[in-house]
RNA sequence: GGCGCGGUGGCGGAAUUGGUAGACGCGCAGGUCUCAAAAACCUGUGAUAGACAACUAUCAUGUGGGUUCGAUUCCCACCCGCGCCACCA
């Protein structure tokens, strides 16, 4: 923390007071509210639209800390800049109240987490309005605000309606010293993010999103993006398109004979990339959860060799293991036989079947057909169980001999041998042509997989939106569901006709979601929000709250009681903000004033369209959506905003929007680290901005973290580096002052020739988001004033007060006023430096009368010689004042020139 | 293990269609002002060596090679750090 005394006792300025000075007098003259459902800016010209939007914070701690600012003043800089070039800039904010992040710290606080949210929504609120960003504070927004989400219930109807949300069981995290679930991004390497217990899973029925759905569409539109790289890769990753071939084995016993249940032939399917290796292929793996376990289990007592109570204990023990024992856990193979073969039928090789829980079900059939020569984890299962190795590909160095030891395993490029018919091929080609072979022989079937799942969005947890469903056992008897009634017929097109629709009602059977005019399912204020140890929802114990009519039936039936995940709050936020209306944010008071009730019903004077069945404005969103431009953490690149392109895709789909990704461009930032280590409370090294901004003003905060280095690769808060940003910032008010006393009306030369140059800089530096060297150059600039004895014009410091406007908000503006002479009192909006244009750099005025050349003898620098800048161009000129030079002819003296390299107005090089 | 990012002074970082390595800032040292300090301002500051006075040479951008008149920048091999994902077949 910053405790240099001298820090409090120095103050250039009143920094504190000039800031709250011009938060009033903007906030008055509303110069960062946009009228969204304007053609154009009312206030002055025409200009372009522009939605600059940063990833909103969600209220889980005391307040922001620096990375916090980092972001915003990043993105904000970036808003600023656009409007000074005369775009009309939106750029909203608001808080991600809901989710389990805030739940847990008003758990910690002890306090209910409705009433904590007010208290937090006040304290983020109130820093935001203080780190001098161009924010719209007419169109606030909070996730757990009732208004807001109503329409997240309804997107979930939505998606039930479509086809798109479904229930299946499936394992979740659960923390057993917490007595709680756990998101999957609460838990960290296998552990608890608030106690660092490990994580246990537990197998519950839960709601998912099909976002699989979307899964080539995400991989297609992903390579045309304009998004920072590493996240789009990310994302490509992740989705993890692979194409590979389902290979049919049939079930053998011990003697060769196929066996069948049923008379239905007994098979196991095996996804595999790699067929080209199929010759080499000595056994089969199943995972413990696999559907043949159970196949196996019934003809136990025609087949000796099964022994079910050896298998069915390994298969229990596995299901026991969590996911970190089964991975971790010495990574040792463990497995047993099944008793059973699958035949290979290139070679009938008789694959003895086992069942290990290093096969994964979730991934591709939950079984593979194990290929010891050619991958590791094969070999290790091979070497555990004495399975034959053999190898089919030989890698570049030619060795061909037996595979014996782990080192050996050639899963690279090779080509192939002992593989029949591939023999001599490299495996890519072998690859293919084994995938024909199999399909024309009917054995296989190329298949494309996805490592994407879909989206669990269940949470039995409190602080979310109830999940807007509704349970009727007496329909579900009746076979009845909401895909059963009459509503259907519109989505049937969308859910892929009646048999669909069939499948879909058989699943959901019973299933109902809320009417669109009973949305929202308001969130009880409840006194045991605790999550219990049950792993039931705390909504589950309140009859008041589940029991209500069938949508159905009009029977007895009960709402669903688990709540939706925080990130289905945050994947649409961004359509809204635009279509927030005006009067609410007046009433409410978006900072300084009361934060709103968590808990109110929605407000009377909500805006009409919120009354029809959009959640935003259609004709308002057309206009400012997709986002132009979005900044914010590659932290979740595979989180937010894959889940924001799903929910986009899916309301294009439904022709809710006409565009299907919504953010133009992804700007991803660094992160701010303190003193070289990660921030975090254990380290106690957490930066508030709060005590910086009262030592030093938020001016000198923000140029200090955009000056720490590139924007997008973070940095390190050093505050004796903060310190030396202060001290600039009272250079440049000096300056000023002193150039404002001396009424200057004259620039030098050399100062109009580096003005020219910092423009240049400073506005090219913006637009590559290169924030640091900006800086940088104004700070050369400035040490170039002084040396010129302030030799500036006025003029040309309302230059340079604009160039750091988008930077330092405040004090630039305290200056401009001064420099304009302008009474305070009669302040408007059009005298603001931050609405001027940003300035024109004129490129003759950059030419210099001199150009400094370098003079190298065999590429190594001996001397710089000034040159006429026309002279500078002309080889033989440049030649010849090079050869006079001292220190250069000293030498070339007694030595051969071979060879003189010329680059035009930059150097010269002797080859001797 | 895979993918991505990075490695430059005491520190944060500049400089890449190959062309003065170390901009800018911090820190440090010396000075001005002062009774003194703080603040402010001025000067110096990669390393090594030569009387190191500001002149000069050599070495320096993780390591080792290569291409080139010239490499922090391009190519090859390797080492280290960080982030994300991971028994995904």
């Amino acid at each position: 923390m910053a405790k240099k005394s001298s820090a409090v006792l120095r103050s250039y300025f009143d920094h504190t007071a000039i800031e709250a000075k011009w938060r009033e007098k903007w906030l008055a003259v509303e110069i960062d509210s946009v009228d969204t459902s304007a053609t154009t800016c009312a206030k002055d010209r025409e200009r372009g639209l522009y939605y600059n939007l940063m990833m909103f914070p969600y209220p889980s701690a005391e307040g922001l800390h620096v990375g916090n600012m980092y972001a915003f003043t990043g993105a904000d800089i970036f808003g600023r800049f656009k409007r000074m070039q005369g775009y009309n800039v939106f750029e909203p904010i608001g808080l991600d109240g809901f989710g389990i992040h805030s739940e847990n710290y008003a758990l910690k606080l002890g306090n209910h987490p409705a009433d904590q949210a007010k208290i937090s929504a006040q304290n983020f609120y109130r820093q935001l309005a203080s780190i001098g960003c161009m924010f719209d504070w007419g169109k606030t927004l909070e996730t757990h605000d009732p208004d807001y989400y109503r329409w997240t219930q309804w997107i979930f109807v939505q998606m039930f309606k479509h086809g798109l949300a479904y229930r299946a069981k499936a394992k979740v995290n659960w923390c057993p010293s917490c007595k709680t679930v756990l998101a999957d991004e609460q838990v960290i390497d296998e552990a608890c993010e608030r106690c660092g217990n490990k994580v246990s899973n537990r197998l519950l029925e839960q709601w998912f999103f099909r976002i699989t759905a979307y899964a080539e569409k995400l991989l297609e539109n992903s390579f045309s993006l304009d998004w920072s790289r590493k996240v789009k890769i990310a994302q490509q990753n992740w989705i993890g398109k692979k194409e590979g071939i389902d290979i049919k084995y049939s079930v053998v016993d011990e003697n060769g004979k196929q066996l069948a249940i049923n008379h239905q032939q007994l098979i196991i399917t095996c996804f595999t990339t790699r067929p080209d290796t199929n010759f080499g292929a000595t056994f089969v793996v199943v995972a413990p959860e696999h559907p043949f376990i159970a196949s196996l289990l019934k003809i136990k007592d025609q087949e000796p060799k099964i022994k079910d109570k050896e298998i069915e204990k390994y298969v229990e023990e596995a299901k026991k293991k969590s996911k970190e024992e089964r991975i971790t856990g010495g990574r040792k193979k463990t497995g047993v036989f099944a008793g059973l073969y699958c035949v290979n039928q290139l070679n009938n090789y008789k694959m003895p079947i086992y069942i290990s829980d290093f096969v994964i079900s979730e991934a591709g059939t939950g079984a593979v057909v194990g290929v010891p020569g050619h991958d590791k984890r094969d070999f290790e299962f091979a070497q555990t169980f004495d399975l034959p190795v053999i190898r089919v590909v030989v890698a570049a160095d030619g060795d061909a001999s037996p595979i014996t030891n782990i080192d050996q395993v050639q899963e690279a490029d090779g080509n192939m041998m002992n593989s029949g018919f591939l023999n001599g091929m490299d495996i890519r080609q072998a690859t293919k042509e084994m995938m024909d072979y199999l399909e024309q022989k009917g054995w296989g079937k190329r298949v494309v997989t996805y490592h994407l799942r879909d989206w669990l969005i269940s949470r039995q947890r409190y602080w979310g939106p109830p999940i807007p469903m509704i349970y009727c056992e007496n329909c579900a008897k009746a076979g009845k569901s909401w895909f059963t009634t009459e509503e259907v017929k519109p989505y049937i097109e969308s859910i892929g006709g009646w048999p669909a629709c069939q499948r879909l009602s058989a699943a959901m059977a019973g299933r109902y979601p809320v009417p669109d005019d009973q949305l929202p399912v308001l969130l009880p204020y409840i006194k045991d929000y605790k999550p219990s140890d049950d792993g039931v929802a705390p909504l589950a114990k309140h009859r008041e709250f589940y029991e209500t009519k069938c949508p159905g039936c009009d029977g007895k039936a009960v709402r669903e009681t688990d709540v939706s995940d925080t990130f289905l709050d945050s994947s649409w936020y961004f359509l809204k903000y635009p279509s927030v209306a005006v009067e609410k944010s007046r009433s409410g008071g978006a900072f300084f004033g009361d934060a709103k009730q968590a808990q109110s019903k929605p407000s009377d004077n909500f805006p009409s369209f919120s009354e029809s069945s959009l959640p935003w404005d259609p004709v308002i969103t057309k206009k400012w959506l997709p986002v132009h431009m979005y900044t914010g953490g590659a932290e979740h690149s595979v989180l937010h905003l894959m889940y924001s392109r799903f929910v986009t895709m899916a309301l294009h789909d439904w022709g809710y929007v006409d565009f299907d990704e919504p953010f133009t461009r992804f700007y991803a930032h660094g992160l701010v680290i303190k003193d070289g280590a990660k921030m975090s409370k254990s380290k106690c090294n957490v930066v508030t901005p709060d005590e910086y901004i009262r030592l030093y003003g938020a001016d000198s905060l923000r140029l200090y973290l955009m000056f720490m280095g590139p924007y997008d690769q973070g940095g390190d808060f050093q505050d004796a580096a903060m310190e030396g940003m202060y001290r600039w910032v009272g250079r440049v008010w000096r300056m000023a002052q002193k150039i404002i006393k001396q009424q200057s009306q004259e620039t030098s030369t050399t100062l109009a020739i580096a003005l020219q140059k910092v423009i240049k800089k400073v506005g090219e530096d913006i637009e590559n988001r290169r924030y640091n060297t900006a800086i940088a150059s104004m700070m050369e600039f400035t040490n170039v004033v002084a040396d010129e004895e302030y030799a500036l014009s006025l003029a040309d410091v309302k230059i340079l007060l604009l160039l750091l406007a988008p930077f330092a908000p405040y004090f630039t503006e305290e200056l401009w006023q001064q420099v304009n002479k302008k009474s305070e009192d009669t302040f408007t909006l059009s005298k603001s430096i931050h609405i001027q244009p940003w300035p024109a750099f004129d490129p003759r005025a950059i030419v210099e009368q001199t150009v400094s050349i370098v003079v190298q003898v065999n590429g190594k620098v001996r001397d710089i010689i000034i040159v006429k800048s026309q002279k500078s161009k002309v080889k033989s000129e440049v030649e010849q004042e090079a050869r006079a030079s001292v220190k250069v002819s000293k030498y070339l003296t007694g030595q051969t020139v071979k060879k003189v390299i010329f680059v035009p107005g930059k150097i010269v090089n002797f080859v001797v």
